[in-house]
RNA sequence: GGGCGCUUAGCUCAGGGGGAGAGCACUUCCUUGACGCGGAAGGGGUCAGAGGUUCAAAUCCUCUAGCGCCCACCA
């Protein structure tokens, strides 16, 4: 067995683990027939991507669940792989086209797909690296992208079976169109943010005046649609313009003639009441456009310049031709006022551009029949949100769907597997190349555009199981179990995942478990971003602390309420606590003998009985909180455990045993004992390092092989060694060990704060002397001597129901017992008197109160007879201390 | 406009009807053979505010204030 260091090297040790952990095919899991089987995909990181601190934290959170799984022995895989992000990566492709002069329609479609699929090749595996470096116990031998050639299939067979069933259909409609991008982007894809604008009104003149009327104020928050307007809208019961209804005013500066029309739409108490209408420009204007029959003007290019429909303004930008419509207005007296206003304008989710509500014609799927199944899958429990607040908006959202435009006007994704022909105008969509028309033989050509990027990711949980071949791993993998992920993709993602998984798989949901996990902010409450530099690099954090540092601190801040403020504070903690399981390991493995002989662990003094009682605890609080995601309180608990409870105490308390066990001369009972000592502290590191395996897989692993195990026990690999069974553990729940060493904890915490107080060394050996209530006290003080001798420092002692108190000693009253400590000139009495005189006031603050309690008769009717019991029993032990605490004062004021 | 979450120690946060907790920071002491990435002992809080329910409220309900987020065809 190698030396360890004196303190945990994370670096040291990660990538020979790593290594070991791929070597053993841990991560790989294959069909076992019979056996139920659990399974997890990734949120698949766009190829872009590199890891921030939501991965970190969604990764972690999955490998924790991923492992504790495969420990139990279950069939376990962690399915894996990349999105070929169509908007990120084309950016990213046309950005080093860019960096040389050039625009992709210069390379044209072909090479510039090619390049996509290098700039992949070149940098597609970076974020799969990284997850490596986190200790992700994923499935990596069978990596998967969304555009493997099989993956494309799928797709294809989804698009034309919802084709042919007509819930794919193609319309000219108004969509949400990115500038920039140059495409068309899904409702949900579009970031609302209120900005600061205006709202002006303009002028429009009546073309014939009715009577003394001559014109209507219109009022917009858009100026240069108007010179697409082709109707002004009012309310038919709005009085102030009945009279006007279906007069025609002339468009100011392009001097269209253009009709009033009533429209159930507009609000009267909006703005003037009468609305300019902008069919291709905004989606209401469309819909009013659409029941008075007026035509559809566009005005703007895909690169939001004006087009010649705009006549003199043609070829500007489209706030260039905001700033000369209204000054154009203005010149010619028809800008009647401006108005500040704070409205909502929709940014594109990629690049942030200013969205323009643009009419084109696009594909989409009719959403409403589809959800329904997806609704009543989680309505039936089927699926279920973690927390469960998420149902609400998961609901929210399903019920009031619209169709999602899923065309994007970009060459990288997958290609629209439809098929026109210019000769006889069939449309034909096909899960093969078509070359020839169906219907006429003629020439066909593809439609040009792709699908939403989450068009393929809505298939990630089955497509990735080789659908629509009915492989095995389909069979037996799905539905997953949990899918983990942030709360920005519950609508883009999760939810169209329960609907095309369920249609696609004679309705079986996807997955069971859905955790929506809190969203990562920095110290300053920010959001975590590249672009605004508010980001924290994984990476770094993993270089400072280690990958179970980064992993154990991500998991004490996951609650399931609060998002996270990042606090690096915790992962120093956890690095600390690393370490501090590393020495505590390195202290029982230097204290296991040469000739150690595994064995059973025994509770052979109440202080093995206690921590194998906590032993058992632990393993039931952390199975527990792990299969209901509390993972949170499972790193706190077993950062006490481990910390204050094995360390702190056991750890201690063990080491009079094994000394006296190693001396020369040592009897065989003192032998005995040493072996059952180092038994037990094998076993409680053992038991607890699985525990903590899912989180803290590295150091774990490491301590755990050098661990002397029996050979049942042990394994290649702690990832595929048994998880503690907290049933079989329940054994040694040992309650009346728990209050004996929770008694003794009390009294040597008390004589440790008189030494700290008067500032006694620890070598310096005092006498106490504890006046009890019972004889039973005694002989429990007595048994336990040896502990509190060891711990707290005391040399001799005595023990009885009449002490009476010393001159010049310390005193205080813990666990139910007198103690004091005779300090021959060295205590100072005022101080003590202040000090006792504080307590005891205290004391009586408290007692008092629980007399009050006690007293009240609606308390002792109603509340449950073991409440009432247990304030009983403290108000009696209160009466007790302060009792003696009043001997105390008396005692001191001689 | 609708909805959700949060407000607890200096900081970051747990807890969620019957004893106010952790980590970090702070104070004092400790070169004790597992660990100074440590040990021991401490100080520090009207649990945002106001009402209500209850024998009992940090915890449940209502309202208020502040912060954050989501949804919505807010010309």
């Amino acid at each position: 067995m190698s030396e360890m260091p004196k303190a945990y090297d994370p670096k040291a040790v990660e990538a020979p683990l790593f290594e070991s952990w791929t070597a053993g095919r841990y991560f790989e899991q294959s069909v076992v027939e019979g056996v139920s089987p659990f399974s997890i995909v990734i949120p698949p990181p766009n190829v872009t991507g590199s890891l921030h601190m939501g991965h970190a934290l969604n990764n972690t959170i999955q490998d924790v669940v991923i492992r504790r799984s495969r420990m139990t022995g279950r069939p376990t895989r962690w399915i894996v792989g990349t999105d070929h992000a169509g908007i990120a990566t084309q950016n990213k492709v046309e950005q080093k086209l860019a960096a040389e002069g050039l625009s992709r329609r210069d390379v044209g479609r072909e090479r510039f797909i090619e390049m996509c699929w290098e700039w992949r090749a070149e940098h597609g595996s970076t974020i799969i690296s990284q997850l490596k470096a986190m200790g992700c116990s994923c499935d990596y031998s069978d990596e998967h992208f969304t555009m493997d050639p099989g993956y494309q299939q799928a797709v294809r067979k989804v698009f034309v079976d919802w084709f042919n069933k007509g819930l794919i259909y193609r319309g000219k409609r108004i969509i949400n169109w990115c500038p920039r991008c140059s495409t068309a982007l899904s409702d949900i894809e579009v970031e609302h943010e209120d900005l600061d604008s205006h709202l002006w009104h303009l002028r429009y003149p009546l073309k014939e005046p009715v009577g003394a009327v001559d014109h209507v104020v219109v009022a917009t928050t858009r100026p240069e649609t108007m010179l697409g307007d082709t109707c002004v809208a009012v309310h038919p019961d709005d009085e102030r313009y009945t009279a006007l209804i279906g007069s025609m005013v002339v468009l100011p500066l392009l001097g269209r003639e253009i009709p009033i029309v009533a429209d159930e739409h507009v609000d009267p108490a909006f703005g003037t009441g009468a609305v300019k209408v902008t069919p291709a420009h905004d989606p209401n204007d469309f819909e009013i456009g659409e029941r008075h029959g007026c035509p559809k003007i566009n005005v703007m290019a895909a690169d939001a310049t004006i087009t010649a429909e705009g006549g003199p303004y043609e070829g500007l930008d489209r706030y260039e031709a905001r700033t000369r419509v209204v000054s154009d207005l203005e010149e010619a007296g028809l800008l009647v006022k401006t108005d500040d206003h704070l409205h909502s304008v929709g940014h594109c989710y990629r690049c942030h551009t200013v969205i323009e509500p643009w009419l084109s014609d696009q594909w989409f799927v009719d959403m409403k029949p589809l959800a329904a199944p997806a609704i009543q899958a989680v309505r039936d429990g089927r699926v279920v949100f973690h927390p469960k607040r998420w149902e609400n908006v998961y609901y929210h959202w399903m019920e009031n769907i619209r169709d999602w435009c899923v065309s994007r006007q970009l060459w990288w994704g997958h290609q629209i597997p439809v098929f026109y022909c210019d000769a006889c105008g069939e449309m034909t969509a096909s899960e093969t190349d078509l070359t020839s028309c169906s219907a006429c033989g003629g020439e066909v050509r593809q439609d040009p555009d792709v699908l939403d990027t989450w068009f393929s990711s809505q298939l990630w949980p089955f497509a990735t199981l080789g659908w629509p071949e009915r492989t095995p791993e389909l069979d037996y993998f799905y539905p997953t179990g949990v899918l983990s992920t942030a709360r920005d993709i519950l609508f883009l993602w999760v939810a169209r995942m329960v609907v095309s998984g369920m249609y696609f798989n004679d309705g079986e949901i996807p997955f069971r478990d859905v955790i929506i996990h809190p969203t990562v902010f920095n110290a300053e409450g920010r959001r975590m971003s590249k672009s605004l530099g508010t980001g924290i690099d994984p990476l770094d954090l993993m270089e400072h602390y280690g990958a179970d540092g980064m992993r154990f601190g991500l998991m004490l801040q996951t609650t399931g309420n609060q998002d996270i403020k990042f606090a690096e504070d915790k992962l120093a903690s956890s690095r600390n606590f690393a370490n501090k399981i590393w020495n505590a390991s390195r202290f029982v493995l230097m204290n296991v003998d040469e000739d150690y002989v595994p064995g059973e662990p025994e509770a052979a003094t109440v202080a093995d009985a206690w921590i194998l009682s906590r032993l058992a605890g632990l393993a039931s609080a952390v199975d527990e909180g792990l299969l209901t995601y509390q993972f949170g309180e499972v790193a706190r608990a077993l950062y006490d455990f481990f910390w204050n409870e094995f360390c702190d105490w056991y750890i201690e308390l063990s080491k009079s045993r094994l000394a006296a066990g190693a001396a020369e001369g040592a009897s065989d009972e003192a032998k005995a004992a040493r072996l059952t000592v180092q038994r037990n502290l094998v076993f409680v590191l053992d038991t607890a390092l699985r525990l903590l395996h899912p989180m803290m897989p590295f150091v774990t692993e490491e301590i755990w092989r050098r661990l002397p195990l029996s050979p049942e026990a042990s394994s290649d690999s702690l990832m595929v060694a048994a998880w503690p069974d907290p049933s079989a553990l329940a054994r040694l729940a040992d309650e009346g060990a728990e209050r004996s060493i929770g008694r003794l904890i009390e009294i040597v915490t008390g004589v440790r704060a008189v030494r700290a107080r008067y500032s006694l060394s620890p070598k310096q050996g005092i006498r106490v002397e504890f006046k009890t209530a019972s004889e039973g006290d005694n002989r429990w003080l007595e048994a336990e001597f040896g502990l509190i001798h060891q711990l707290a420092g005391i040399s001799e002692f005595i023990a009885g129901v009449d002490t009476v108190q010393p001159a010049h000693a310390a005193a205080f009253v813990a666990a139910g017992v007198e103690v004091y400590i005779p300090l021959e000139g060295l205590v100072d009495f005022a101080a003590e008197r202040t000090r006792v005189g504080g307590e005891l006031e205290g004391t009586r603050a408290e007692l008092e109160k629980l007399d009050r309690k006690l007293s009240n008769e609606g308390f002792l009717a109603k509340a449950a007879p073991e409440i009432v019991e247990k304030d009983r029993a403290k108000a009696a032990g209160l009466r007790d201390t302060v009792a003696s605490l009043q001997a105390q004062l008396l005692e001191l004021a001689e």
